[in-house]
Order: structure tokens, then C-alpha cells, then sequence
DNA sequence: TGGAAAGTTGACCGGTCAGTCAACGCGAAG
DNA sequence: CTTCGCGTTGACTGACCGGTCAACTTTCCA
């Protein structure tokens, strides 16, 4: 048979069964069996379970990034405009997989995060460095921000995009446990709120 | 020999592995042989790993608002500053156990939420239930800033209560992938600003 | 003092886990 | 036409999983 595309079929068939259970709950052997594989070639391609893992994330960063952050940065008219979109785009993205998975799927990156971020330490550290990624692209986008005068010129901006960051994890993950995908539509815009420095309690703590 | 403490041993054993590592990773026989306890008297007590995991969560947020919660309320002056003295509560709590656990833990609630969500049904209610309590806990704290001026009059306080429980899930999250407790000290107290209203390009928006 | 209830014990269950392996098919290159 | 190597196959391994069970000991209370 030799069909060439076995690797790419277990790569999209565990990245699909992963998003909606987890990594643990599925196995190699349903891995296979949903992809039409046999065990055999899967560890002619993988050398273990988590290597699978890493190619799974790899591929969720391209694709999201395909399918999210460029139409956001593409349809944004400013910097914060962009940020705007982005945090749309995502829901967009998550009321789409929640039809197709059936459930509301989080976040691929930090459902990994916490299953393997303890046990495997190579998934943790590819996690890490895609986590540094997003917090680059967010940072990149609050620092045309305060060129374009949309943001105070002293505004932390490495500090603002890793709290962004944490806040868009955050929000996936508690629409995850309620099951509920119209929590994310709701809250992550609330997102830009965090670039803003200065609260009122902020100022009497200083 | 039936001491009195066999199911107080297997809770607590239970929570700090779970904490530590993973739900999944952690299987029954670790727990009864980490806490001496024959597996027979584990099925004594509960019916399965995951009625344990209830058991864990209702502990965990005993303790958290035994801790963390009520010293911070105590210490604020206002309410903001209330919210603020949670953040850092928070902080050292994260710091006293990765000390303890040798590793930056993460929220025992959020990492219960990814791993279960999707697969136990009652869990996740556990959860759903409880986040719902620590979102009135927040709620309750930013009435009372209205209340007292700290925060405009028009304030959606729902929504930012929302906003910073998943803040601090998200904050939790990102520290235990990067094994990095002193993320939570710098961001989570930024978890102030969600409840400000109006930042530049919201009020472009509309 | 007796007997039920609560708690303990260790052997045991079927199933599944990630991972292995030798044999085989097949297309391409020489 | 042969050889080489990538890809495939399915049977197999040993360990471990969550969970069961019947026999036993201890505690409690009447």
C-alpha cells in the first residue's frame, strides 16, 4: 500500500482527539485505529508517544497562526484594532472546533501544558519556547501601539503581553471546564484591558 | 491496627502527588503505597480514583480558603486592597509549595479542570461549582469597591470578576509550564487592571 | 460478653498501556 | 533484473492500570 501520507493522518487524527479529551485518555492504540494505522508504522515514524506530541504542537502553532493571527493582523486598522481582531478571531476559532469536536476544547498548548509540563520534559520546553513566541507577537503588537500613540509611551509592554498571554490561556481553560464557548466571545476582549497601566489601587499602593 | 486516619492519609497523599505531577500520572497503587495504605482499604473508603479527586478538590479549597483567602481579607484596608493581598497570598502560596513539591505546581483546580473536563462528568461539576464560589469571592470584593469608590459606579463587576478568576487560572498556568514561581508574584497582581473599564481602543470600538 | 459494623489485608482480575520485532511488499535506482 | 531501503503488518511483550473479593481483625455498643 505505502500510502504516503500515514505520518500526516496520525499527526491531524491525535491532534483532533487530543484537543477534545486529553493526552493521557487517548492512547496510541486509538491513535492508530482512528487514523487507519497500524502500530507498527506509528513507531516508524515516532519514536515514542511524545514525539507525537511535539509534531501535534508544531502543527496547531502553524495552523492557528495560519488561520488566526494572519487574518487578524490582516484585518485590523490599528495596532490595538489587531489585538482586537485576534481576540475575535479566536473565538471565531473556538465556536468552530466546538462543533466539530463536540465539546469546547481549551487551549491546545496549555491542555499540554499541564498533562505533560511535569512529566515530559521536551514537550515542556517546545511549549515554552512557543509560549515565547505568542508573547513576542503580542508585545510586537503593544509596541506599535504606543508608536501609533494608542498606548502611553511608559507602558510595560513585555510585562502587558505575558499578561495578556496568561489571560488568554486563562479564559480558554475555564471555558473548557464549563463547557461553554460563548464565555470566550464574552471575556477575551477584556484582554486589552491589561495594557492599560494605572488602576486606582495601583496609584494608592505607589 | 485500623487507625483512624487511613481516608485523611490517602486525601492528602492523594493532593500532593496530583499537585505535583498529574491526575493521570498518578495511579491509585502510587497513592496507597505513598500513603501505607493496602489498595482493599482505599476501595473502602471510595469507590473510585475519581471520587478520591472530589475528595482532593473539596481539601484543596478548604485549605486555599483557610490560608490565602481569609489572611487577605484581613489584611486589605479597602477592598482593592483586599484584591491586592490576594495576589500576593497567592504568590506565596505558589512559592511555600514549590518549596514543598519541588516543583512550581500550577492552580489544583485548573489542572484537575484540563485533565477531567471532558472525561468525568462529576468533576467537572466540582469544579464548575467551585470556580462559581471563587467568582462571587471576587465579585463580592469588587462591590464593594464600588461601594466605596474605588471603582466607578458603572462598573460591571460580573464580568470582571470573570475576567480575574481567569486571570489567575491563566497566571497559574503559564508558571507551571515555565517551572518559574516568581511569574506569579510579577503578573498576577495586574490582575487589578481587568477591572477598569474603557481602555483606548475599547472606546474606539464603540 | 457477644455480635454486628467498621476497617484491614493481600491475592487476584481482565483489560489496556506504550513499545518491540521479524517478516514482508513494493517502488525506485543501478 | 536485481538489489536496496522505506514503509507496512500483526502478533507479541511485560508492566501496570483501576477495581474486586473473601477472609480476617479491631472497635464499638448493647
Amino acid at each position: 500500500m505505502a500510502h504516503r501520507d500515514t505520518q500526516e493522518r496520525l499527526i491531524q487524527t491525535a491532534a483532533g482527539l487530543w484537543h477534545a479529551r486529553s493526552y493521557a485518555d487517548v492512547g496510541v492504540n486509538e491513535i492508530c485505529e482512528a487514523a487507519d494505522v497500524r502500530k507498527g508504522s506509528f513507531y516508524h515514524f515516532f519514536a515514542s508517544k511524545q514525539e507525537l506530541a511535539v509534531a501535534v504542537i508544531d502543527r496547531h502553532w502553524s495552523e492557528a497562526y495560519e488561520n488566526v493571527v494572519m487574518p487578524a493582523l490582516a484585518a485590523g486598522a490599528t495596532p490595538m484594532a489587531q489585538l482586537q481582531e485576534l481576540t475575535v478571531g479566536i473565538a471565531d476559532e473556538v465556536d468552530r472546533l466546538t462543533d466539530e469536536l463536540g465539546v469546547v476544547p481549551g487551549c491546545p498548548f496549555g491542555n499540554l501544558a499541564v498533562e505533560l509540563s511535569t512529566i515530559d520534559g521536551a514537550v515542556r520546553e517546545r511549549l515554552e519556547r512557543l509560549f515565547e513566541s505568542q508573547k513576542e507577537l503580542l508585545r510586537d503588537l503593544l509596541e506599535r501601539a504606543v508608536a501609533a500613540g494608542e498606548l502611553p509611551d511608559a507602558t510595560d509592554t513585555a510585562d502587558a503581553a505575558r499578561a495578556m498571554h496568561a489571560y488568554i490561556e486563562g479564559v480558554l481553560l475555564v471555558s473548557k471546564n464549563a463547557n461553554d464557548a460563548s464565555i470566550v466571545r464574552r471575556l477575551l476582549p477584556l484582554a486589552l484591558r491589561l495594557a492599560v497601566e494605572g488602576t486606582p489601587a495601583e496609584a494608592a499602593r505607589v
